[in-house]
DNA sequence: TTCTTTTTGATAGACGCCTATCAAGAATTG
DNA sequence: CAATTCTTGATAGGCGTCTATCAAAAAGAA
């Protein structure tokens, strides 16, 4: 700092100010500051910085409620990415809420603005939501969108898949898996509201519809994810066509479909592509009963999404490449 | 600190002195301390301790020469990194050898000893190389193998793939996406010195063996990773094999299967799977050319690098499962 | 010009740790 | 027991930044 001050014939309280945005100072004494900066490649020491500041960060995930493994195995995430956060002055909160409910998500995101400096949130795409989002963003709070986004708010960011892509990497193995097999391919969603599913379903069909006509995409059916609800759709498909060669399920619940295909011991005639890599999704697919899991990588998303609310907090960089999120397929012999 | 020293009942010097491990102090002492340590759950603050330590730490990449796209990519990342880096006191150096020949590689590395406080480096599995990083070690160096180990040696850390599996999973969706079609298999190796290439290929014959025995797997041809030679080699299997139905290219030079492949016109009867993902095989994967790409990620492989010296450098903690390099799979439509 | 009001400068004291020095206290030796 | 060696204590100054305060200088208004 003092080599900025100095060649730009300032003292260091000015360039302080400058860099802080903090007391009144002439346009035109930021301009000389500016460009001693961009001359000297000047970066301030954002360690230094922190370590002055001695401010903690506060950030608050919000993540749905519900016995959804996916979920719980997300928040078991945060909860260990916020331990060792700590020794880096990075509050993290864990805040459950009915995100399938945009009322109640919205309430909670309301109610929560003044206490941190930035929110994470697997949003539902709904209006009432985004206004909140947008509401938060008001008040200076940083929103990013983790697992879902909802792209028309103003959050800054969204740690999550392109889950359009998502699905059509499903019917691309799908289709190749089952080469030149024909019969009926099923489609389980979880909800038909949460965007991220929407668009795995659209992905899917996409593909299915152009690069594989001869494989009939049954109509989606829904689940809730709820795996009980999935165990009954899946049997009463199951029962319904003799010929299903293949089930992509866009949403959690994998343990119902598992459970169906097992009971019905076609396990190895249908091709299944389930979501999301957990205990039961895990076992299934050594087991031979999945054959591809789609997966998002939990931990990534939720680093992501700090060192993104960390940027924000501090004005610091971002490595936009680093912060993409990749869809991992995995098979029986790449398991982590 | 001060409170460790408070609670120990001794001054922040000792405290000090046991933390940084510098002058004698007495057994019973740094137990005291220790208790202390353990007792108020202290962490140092490990930011302060780089900031008043002033020092750089100097690393150094050892990578290979050569027009390898894979390798010219990840130089690239390497200098990336490198420049991000600078501003939090990491100087990385870049140093490209001839990786494949051992006496070569184990002068750079006897060379480099004590300039760096770490060194990460692309290795051939060979005894002099060993010797040349166990040398490195004993010289006070943290060593860490990239892409390609040497498990044998005292290296601190691999950052890379398990090679095994990586093979293991081409055979796998090798098997899965000719399902019942039979015929042969190629299999093309850079090196049968290069442990990853050797360790591929085990794993794609055993999976290709024991699960789908219908399949023939032609003798293993080698490369030397250089595009125009796997022209020829693939043209010749071309040739050879009007039955053939699938490749696997287990090293670089994928340019050279993609050529003679798009020559032959048989692109769309042969099942083709390769490593990394460049420009090349991207291009190809999106033609329809390449079926499925194996793929470590450079940037994470260095990332995770960095992390490791680093934090063997100030011995630091380190959290094992994040700096695990996972297989990236990728079809036409998970393309990041 | 004189008096306000705005802008800038200078400087002290943190933040949590490192490094170094000197003195004081404790343990060991003969 | 004194002399010597080993351990510990106390403290200063620094790392690069932030925050706050007061004085000095410059700009604007009357």
């Amino acid at each position: 700092m003092e080599d900025v001050a100095q060649k730009a014939g300032l003292s260091v309280a000015t360039v302080d100010r400058v860099l802080n945005g903090r007391a009144a100072v002439r346009p035109q004494t930021i301009e000389r500051v500016e460009k001693a900066i961009r001359l000297l490649n000047y970066q301030p020491d954002r360690l230094a910085a922190r370590l002055a500041r001695g401010r903690d960060y506060h950030f608050c995930f919000v993540l749905p409620v519900g016995n959804n493994s996916f979920m719980i195995e997300f928040g078991e995430e945060v909860r260990a990415t916020a331990k060792r956060m700590v020794h880096e002055r990075v509050v993290i909160d864990l805040r459950l809420t009915d995100v399938f409910d945009a009322p109640t998500l919205a309430a909670t995101l309301d109610s929560i603005g003044d206490i941190y400096d930035g929110v994470a949130v697997v949003a539902l795409d709904h209006p009432r939501v985004k206004e909140a989002i947008n509401g938060l963003v008001d008040r200076g709070v940083t929103v990013v969108t983790i697992v879902s986004d909802v792209p028309s708010s103003r959050r800054a960011h969204y740690a999550g898949i392109d889950n359009s892509s998502a699905g059509r990497t499903a019917a691309t193995l799908m289709g190749r898996y089952l080469g030149a097999r024909k019969g009926k391919v099923g489609l389980i969603a979880g909800s038909l509201s949460l965007r991220d599913h929407i668009e795995r379903r659209f992905g899917f069909e996409q593909v299915m519809l152009h690069e594989f006509p001869h494989l009939t995409v049954l109509p989606v059916l829904e689940s809730r994810d709820d795996w009980q609800r999935v165990e009954t759709v899946m049997a009463g498909m199951l029962a319904a066509h003799p010929d299903l060669i293949g089930v992509y399920n866009v949403g959690a619940g994998a343990r119902g479909v598992v459970a169906a295909l097992e009971k019905s011991g076609r396990q190895d005639k249908v091709v299944y592509i389930a979501h999301e890599l957990t205990e039961v999704t895990r076992r299934a697919l050594v087991d031979g009963t999945i054959d591809v899991i789609i997966n998002q990588n939990a931990g990534h998303e939720i680093r992501s999404a700090v060192r993104v609310l960390m940027a924000k907090a501090d004005k610091g960089p971002l490595i936009e490449a680093m912060e993409k999120i990749r869809i991992d397929i995995f098979v029986r012999d790449n398991l982590p």
